[in-house]
DNA sequence: CTCTAAGCGAGACGGTACGTCAGGTCTTGCT
DNA sequence: AGCAAGACCTGACGTACCGTCTCGCTTAGAG
């Protein structure tokens, strides 16, 4: 069920996947669909849980480098933006958080926080070590980088590996010591 | 028939919104609403550039603070976003791109444009008072603000006057001389 | 439409009729099915009206011969329960009256009194020429006919030449004068 | 279970019951009905025999008066047709009988055949007291009282005492002597 | 001052999908 | 072994909108 939404998704866009179209697809009856999902949001949202959505699944590498390790996840998620399967599902979660907010924000929550959590934790380190002003606020940081990437999604615009030199570099520029 | 599509909006979403209860609440035909637009999405574009979107119509006024011209019109946009209505037609604007890439990325090139060309003119003005770097890119600065004003819409989180000030002063620091 | 749905009920019985398959046979959407009728009873009514059901629409002779004439007409009613479409109608009939009786009752009220009524007027002419007791109850003798050509097509049963002979005489001797 | 089929058709209808229905209601499990039942019709046909339908169970007197033991046994079972619950079962009967005719079939037959048997028994002894022609078809009188019955519970029309008298009156005068 | 034609409302139509109901088959524990 | 519980595929239900298509009816503007 799921591996059919995401190829469905992948190929014809949320807005053209129907519950019948993916019954027929899982062999799979619709009222077993409805049994377990009450509407096609709520199997987008856990076909991407299980499924990975670009940055979601990324390991995160913390080094003494703070600049590198800020552009290496978002060189990671930016190659999973080039992919147009990731695309595609990224702007389905888009549409959905469009269309209901509070499914919306359980879903975001979900992809956004552990990156949210990382870069706040990173930057903590950073602070530390005297990298960082101590009054940066890394939340806001966290939310810019989670903001470009999701905007270039939803634009299908790919995040190039120049756009995200710098747009780290700009980031880490308004919050050095 | 805009008006009617901008109420209808603001009172049950862009998905619950159907050309036939258009109809009935303009008090005018399906077929006169076929005859001049080719789909739902291209009513709620003529609706938006008739209407006004959060930030949009918003004058840019410019005096010698930078940081206070940002700031002025970043709250203006949250201003904007803080009526539900508005609220409502932005995230109907981010449904449409993420469900129609080519008709999306019309209507944002028409709301961003204005915005990123104010910004980076801004900017160049700075640059030439000094008070930012040369190298800055303005173009990247811009894009922030519009990306941060898109995913906070999308998410339904107003900007506050406090993440309105923190986000104009990091994105300076960044760029600052 | 009614002909798709006397053909259907004669082909596979009225029970299973859908009004699906109603309108694949007359290529006619469903929902324009349900703009003009209820229910499935309902397209049933109008058919069998629209149609002929057996003894419905007898021309009903009157010679000077009561038995004759009773004769004929429940021959020509047998004659037509002896085709297997008219017994398929007779048995829908039945079938909507014993499921709904409201509906129910307004058709046979439609079939069954033009036969009553037709009973009852030749009854009174064979009073005058002084053929029947004067208080024998036509309407008795009229529900009966009409009792018994249901109950045989109910059944399946043909109505035989013979049989026929059996119950008008029976009746006739029940009112001779 | 068959008591729950027969409290459920008198509730509803022969039409609006349901094997869901009728497990939830009989506490039993769905697969346990299709282990000792191929359908819905059986299971009537067996809460019909378990249970009493009018005139089914009713004890045949035989006096020596002709029409008073016919009226005797017509009036019972026009009593047992003036109960709601009775005619929601003999229309419920009939229904089966309009849709599957071979289990109607059956089901008529076991009905049916002992009042006829009774009738023709009885009629013979009035052939025998010279009450009776000799060559009046006893087979066609029962199938009149039959027929009568059946007819007058599909339309939900109360067998009245007045016209079981003149019914039996009518049949009676048409075997005489 | 007609007459014509464009634009309109109303709404029927063939479709596609919706979400629901019940049918009949099946598997899994409990007793 | 028999059962309740209930998942499962199937097929039909009645509904909502889609986009297309006549219909008449205004209502100007051109002859």
């Amino acid at each position: 069920m799921l591996a059919a939404m995401r190829r469905a998704i992948s190929a014809e866009g949320y807005a053209a996947v129907t519950i019948e179209g993916l019954a027929a697809e899982a062999e799979v009856s619709k009222q077993t669909i409805y049994r377990w999902w009450p509407s096609k949001a709520a199997i987008l949202g856990e076909a991407l849980l299980e499924g990975s959505i670009p940055g979601g699944d990324i390991r995160l590498p913390v080094t003494d480098d703070l600049e590198a390790d800020l552009r290496a996840w978002f060189s990671a998620a930016s190659v999973g933006l080039g992919e147009p399967e990731s695309v595609a599902l990224a702007r389905a979660l888009i549409a959905v958080t469009a269309t209901d907010p509070d499914l919306g924000a359980a879903l975001n929550e979900r992809f956004a926080s552990p990156i949210v959590e990382w870069v706040v934790a990173r930057i903590a380190v950073a602070k530390d070590a005297g990298d960082v002003r101590a009054d940066a606020d890394a939340e806001a940081i966290a939310d810019q980088f989670v903001a470009t990437a999701s905007y270039a999604a939803l634009q299908g615009r790919p995040l190039t590996a120049e756009r995200v030199r710098v747009t780290v570099d700009l980031l880490l520029r308004g919050i050095a010591a």
